[in-house]
DNA sequence: TCCTATCCAGACAGGTCTGTCTATTTGCAG
DNA sequence: CTGCAAATAGACAGACCTGTCTGGATAGGA
């Protein structure tokens, strides 16, 4: 997960930033359920009332780190260094390697998140949507670039080894998984 | 997800038998935390002093709702028609078009628990990583009886693309995931 | 200096959660 | 018919949850 937070932060006040990072860290490796206002509120050194001053609920403060997580990647995304199409779609998917071999990995904070919000309406959920939406995308359009002749599949299958991967990574063994995301992009790309 | 619990029961009580369907409905489609003792009873039409007759705890319910899904899994396997290796790796992959084109998918119920269990020494993750261990296993002695050249590495991207399409299938687009499995057939196994 | 915005500490209400307990009823085996 | 196992309804304790509120401390700009 990206955790350079703290930096470029939108918001502007050093509470709201400790409450944000604090529930970062909390809801991504405990859960969002498990972990509760006091609990944040505690471990952030921030009043309860400075709480509820910055997020009007617990729901706009989950999305709040939804939406951060998600700007962060792709603000990772953007700075990669310009390179050809199939060279950026490596350093795309090399993301993983790099997020999982850091240590600490706990599954993707989308896909967990996903599976505490049943409800496919809530505000949540459509930033999730709008995520894989946007990763998709920058796929399909890269592949297009490539050659690829059935970008959108091709995309699609690479959003799925992402997931799958991500998932991997977390329950079975993160050492493994930089070796299998080469072997996936040899396997899926199309030889040339 | 397998839905055909009430009939091989293990436990013989209808009330037991009741509760146990209740839970996994509402765990599956509303989350484990989500879903309260009282809720479960209530829906099974069961009393509390029951329900606690026959689990010591929520949690051991839970645990018993994930080895059942497992259990089922793994017998739906078991009564697939014998078949050439490759065939046989179609038709383990086929299931996910199976489950999930039937309507009302909400994800993998095994990646949905992980999500919601951070602690890996815990009973819940512990059957979460024998039902893992399993998946891998299975295709990867069927690869190997294929000629796979490398059976355990195609096996965990099996497992992989697996994850990813029961996510895509929750969160994007259900129905175009059958065609996606059969493609992502094409690019993983070797061409023969 | 004073005013205003922000912050901290913590009580409080109202609800929900798990798990225990009492007391009663049902139903089947002997 | 008797006796026992299992089921029922529901109160209860103790903990935790979110969100509101009061009251006081702090700091920076006019």
């Amino acid at each position: 997960m990206d955790k350079t937070a703290s930096q470029n932060d939108t918001g502007a006040s050093a509470a709201r930033r400790r409450l944000l990072d604090t529930a970062t860290r909390l809801f991504y490796t405990e859960g969002i359920r498990a972990v509760g206002i006091d609990r944040i509120i505690a471990e952030a050194g921030v009043a309860k009332a400075t709480f509820y001053n910055h997020f009007p609920s617990k729901d706009d403060l989950v999305l709040t780190y939804i939406k951060e997580q998600d700007r962060l990647g792709r603000d990772a995304v953007s700075a990669l260094p310009e390179q050809p199409p199939r060279a950026m779609i490596s350093a795309i998917m090399g993301r993983i390697s790099a997020a999982v071999v850091a240590g600490g990995w706990r599954g993707c904070p989308f896909l967990n998140a996903a599976a505490e919000y049943p409800d496919p309406t809530s505000a949540v959920r459509q930033a999730i949507d709008a995520r894989r939406t946007w990763h998709h995308d920058v796929l399909r359009e890269l592949l297009l670039a490539d050659g690829d002749p059935t970008p959108s599949v091709t995309a699609s299958l690479l959003v799925a080894l992402s997931d799958g991967l991500l998932e991997a990574a977390y329950l079975d063994d993160p050492k493994g998984v930089p070796a299998l995301v080469a072997e996936a992009l040899e396997r899926l790309l199309v030889r040339r």
